[in-house]
DNA sequence: CTGAAAGCGCTTACAG
DNA sequence: CTGAAAGCGCTTACAG
């Protein structure tokens, strides 16, 4: 930082402040200091600026097990965002198993000395996890969260409205006999997209059996076996709705077990559009969530909190925190044949 | 620190010792600065190490974008090793599309002062990569290298012989028909792997047309079309090899879809036991490689050699970098119907 | 809009 | 085996 600061005649202070990207320095001396930066290839020190600055640059992201694919993608998303912004992203997995969320949470908070924290489901709406991060002070943007009151801001796509349109999709086709298999019961997603299915059901007088609605997980496995239930039904379903892509590989699984096929006998949809809909054959019909677009959103809605840009960003942010989404027609959903 | 050297009445200099896990440290000295980091609940701000050391604790892991299953799973072994020895795991992203590599690689040297690198395939065995590596002087380890003779240290498996084994099982179960979904010719497996189906082949004198080796690239699609490839040769195979289990799953789907199963008609076997494996229907049989260990031992060399403890730790090292695998019988082989 | 001074919390290198 | 001094490369807070 010497040499450039030498190399374009100013002081280092000049030089920090071009690096801060301020506001006070003339644009002159800007263009001097950035050609002496691109001529001498000088990099920052990450270490020296986070001791100076009692910030670490580093985000946390809080990670639990289930449902790979989603997370796996809001992963590649957040991170691609904060390495081109100067942030690293941590990474932290809390399990199930693990005894005491809390306390670990509290570690990582003191530990880490993170700057903030993106927070996917559940813990989106995990009220001991936002309890700690609001008392501790450390600024939070909520991914897909099912209630809004809490003053983290968050960014969602209408999850409720989605589900409704690709279930009227599937009464369009002609069916009536539609199951529905819920994810996680922690997680905000279950509600909010069964929500969906039953207004899209009321609004075109089809009826919901009781058999018709399985408890599923998010995984695989948990898709297959309710799959099982809804498919030993009296009245077997013509459609049948996973509320993620996980659980509807499962169900595809378990229908073409069950010697029936995807589309022909049942037709299925799943939520997400993760890799696994574009894996199995046939290729998932699906609600596509922009998880990728989403995840580099909440990143930048956080790093400009940090960097005090919310001033003059808040408005906007308002505005496109809400994203959307998009129904993807593949092969898995056909006119019912009886 | 201050408050932690007063309260065991030592200088910080001794506190710094203790911290950095140095012998010379008399037990009760040893013992009074535990007790007070305790009390206090200090933690060691990494900041002012990193710049006073002029160390990062930073180590990076280089990702290239197919084998999504094998690739997460590595993560999340490097970083909850990391993560667990006080460093920070960086996930770059180097994809196909991205023109110059070799200069990416270079600005994250010298950018972001990495201390060490995890080297999966196919960096593991790419000459440039490997080059700038050694001439940065970034200490360095590979997994699941093809070559040897790199100066680089690694941790793998004996691929070949797994598939050897693997390939018996089926030749023992009866098929003699056996089809092969080669890999990514990038990648050191690919080869490793074919040279073990070969040797089984050539032992027990089972023959290899040329139309029963499929060209793949490690993903589900490839898997696909390959598996459709070798279902339309004149003699169809009983049994197929997939060098991964996306390109199984491919393969299993490609079977169904041909209103053929699996296994009565066609045997399948994968390679990883990645999650994939039992998420699919009929669950895989396929190779467990320990990815998760793996990383995580990677993960141990790196800093062990970072920490100068390598001296102590050569030999036991070089011993165990080589891991066992074991095959996964699920439930997609069986003998031959005809 | 720009600069001189002090300090962030550790470790290195030297003494003893 | 332990300690006193200096410094890592930046930013903060204060002047001008």
């Amino acid at each position: 930082m010497q040499d450039v600061a030498q190399l374009a005649g100013v002081s280092m202070m000049t030089v920090s402040r071009v690096l801060g990207n301020e506001v006070k320095v003339r644009e002159a001396t800007r263009k001097k200091v950035q050609d002496a930066i691109a001529e001498l290839g000088y990099k920052p020190n990450i270490s020296a600026r986070s001791l100076a600055s009692s910030k670490s640059h580093l985000i946390a992201f809080l990670y639990q097990r289930p449902r790979e694919g989603y997370m796996g993608q809001l992963l590649v998303g957040a991170m691609a965002k904060c390495q081109t912004r100067g942030y690293n992203l941590v990474v932290s997995f809390f399990d199930d198993t693990q005894v005491d969320i809390s306390s670990a949470l509290e570690d990582l908070i003191r530990s880490s000395r993170i700057d903030g924290v993106i927070l996917p489901p559940p813990f989106a709406d995990t009220d001991s996890v936002l309890d700690i991060l609001q008392r501790s002070n450390v600024p939070t943007i909520r991914i897909s969260p099912e209630r809004k009151e809490c003053p983290f801001p968050s960014v969602c796509m209408d999850e409720t409205q989605a589900v409704f349109e690709m279930t009227e999709y599937l009464i369009e086709q002609g069916h009536r006999k539609i199951g529905f298999i819920k994810g996680h019961p922690d997680h905000s997603g279950t509600y909010l997209r069964f929500r969906g299915f039953k207004q899209a059901l009321e609004k075109h007088g089809v009826s919901l059996p009781a058999g018709y609605v399985q408890q599923g997980f998010y995984n695989f496995k948990s898709g297959f076996s309710a799959a099982e239930s809804l498919l030993a039904e009296a009245e077997r379903p013509t459609a049948i709705f996973a509320c993620n892509d996980e659980m509807a590989a499962g169900t595809v699984a378990a229908v073409q077990k069950n010697n029936l096929s995807v589309p022909g006998d049942v037709s299925v949809v799943g939520f997400d559009d993760a890799p696994i809909a574009s894996s199995i054959w046939p290729g998932l019909t699906t609600v596509h969530q922009p998880i990728v677009e989403m995840a580099e959103r909440a990143a930048d809605m956080l790093i400009d909190q940090l960097t005090n840009k919310e001033a003059s960003a808040t408005n906007e942010h308002r505005l496109r925190n809400q994203m959307d989404f998009n129904l993807v027609l593949r092969d898995t959903v056909a006119p019912p044949t009886a």
